[in-house]
Parts: C-alpha cells; sequence; structure tokens
DNA sequence: AAATATACATAGATTATCTATGTAACTAGA
DNA sequence: TCTAGTTACATAGATAATCTATGTATATTT
C-alpha cells in the first residue's frame, strides 16, 4: 500500500523521532512502527540496517552493544546533531504537508515545532 | 530549507495533484508550487522537467504542445491511470502523516480520501 | 541593446534504495 | 530433541532515482 518515494522520505524522520524517545535496537524499531502504524507501514529489517547505518555514519545517532535478558542487541541513541536534523525535517515535513493540504483543501497544521 | 527526500516524495503527488485542477504546464506549475507553498518550496526546471517526463513515460500524464499568446507551451494533463494513483499517492501520504502525528502527539487527519 | 524572464530539454555524475541472502541465537511446541 | 518460528544484525550489489549543470531559444522589460 504505502508508496515507494514515500517510503523512502519517511523512514529518516521516523527513525529519528522514536529514537528522540530513548535508545533503541533495529529490530524493535521495525515493531514499533508497525504498531503505531496501526500496521500499514511494514518495514523490513534489511530496509531499516542500512539506514541505521547511514545515520550513524552521519553522526546522527550512535550505537552501543547492550546485553539485556541474554539478549545482546545494538541499542542506538539520538546524537545532538540528530536532534537538530529532527527539528529540521518536522519543519520541512509540516512545510510540504500544509502546502499538499492547501490544494487538497483540507486543514492545515497550525504549530510550532519546538 | 527542505529535505532532500521530501523533495523527492512530495513531486509526484503535488504535480498530479495540480494537474488534478486542469492541464498545466512546466514552467508555470514551478511557479504555483511556489506560490500556494508560500515562497518554502521552490522547485528548478532541471528537476521538474525530467519527472513530468517520468510520469509521462509511465502513462500517469499526457501532453499536448498549444499555442496561446504567440507562446508555445507543453501542457500536460491527468490521465485516467494518473487520476487513480492521486488517490493512492493521497492515501499513502495521510498513512505517514497520521503515524508521524501520533509520535508526534499532535492532531491527526481523520478524512477520508475519495 | 542588454538584461531578465519565460520555456523546454538532457547528459550523466552522484547517490539512494531495498531485495536477497547470510549468520546465529533463542523459544515454543510437538 | 527436533523443528519451526522468532529475534537480531549484517551487507553485497543490482536497480533506480535524483538533480545540477548546461544548452537552446524566444519574449519582455529596462
Amino acid at each position: 500500500m504505502m508508496t515507494k518515494g514515500l517510503m523512502a522520505a519517511s523512514t529518516k524522520p521516523l527513525i529519528l523521532t522514536i529514537l528522540s524517545r530513548g535508545k533503541n535496537y533495529g529490530y524493535d524499531i521495525i515493531q514499533e512502527v508497525k504498531s503505531v502504524s496501526g500496521g500499514e507501514l511494514l518495514w523490513s529489517d534489511g530496509m531499516l540496517y542500512p539506514v541505521l547505518h547511514k545515520l550513524e555514519s552521519e553522526k546522527m545517532i550512535s550505537s552501543e552493544w547492550i546485553e539485556k535478558d541474554d539478549r545482546k542487541r545494538k541499542y542506538y541513541k539520538l546524537t545532538e546533531k540528530g536532534r537538530k536534523e529532527l527539528i529540521k525535517e518536522k519543519e520541512a515535513w509540516i512545510s510540504v504537508h500544509n502546502t499538499l493540504m492547501r490544494f487538497w483543501e483540507l486543514p492545515e497544521m497550525k504549530i510550532s515545532i519546538k
């Protein structure tokens, strides 16, 4: 159901958003996206991991192996740079969204990003 | 100000949307996006034309040279396939948007696309 | 006459995307 | 204890997308 370009465009803001709420690891990020989207956004692991690696190479997130419940998992967390990037992503999203809403004649988001 | 991925993801729905309101040509589409976005979305012509060509090759839109006011312009219009695609694009957009809104704890779009 | 705006086109370097595939450990059920 | 399913991460590399830079030409404004 997901459009290709949109899938690609939404991974970054979604990952940054999820990590802004606390550290998390790849597999669980996929579950959370599935859960919060009501099953509409189904990410594959092979699609997510390269994006996580790229975000880490860009210093937007950082990683740490943590053992918990006899499971070693690679936890990611947002860096300061990633936090700033998330704000930009939010602003950009709202900007495009509001433009679409004007064309579609639907209510806009009249909010300030913080 | 625009994020790269978002720029890419929004061209298709925006072009289809603009053409759903009537035939239009490349240069004017750029002006309309600029105008409706309040100057926030600034498209270059070199970026738009290849997208128009691609959408035409995919039969989403069709083109016709029309002379008007001593100007020859290539007008594009939405095909039936493009009209259906626009509906899908709208649904996908709302789906991703609502997921983001749930994370950001902002109001969702509770609308039905038609 | 010059500068600016209108209008379309495309090569091609750069970058992004994601499927397919691989590894391995844990868990639940039969 | 065997099997199937789940959890968890990784990456090669084929495929595709993206957009800047550049080119052409006409019309309009200064």
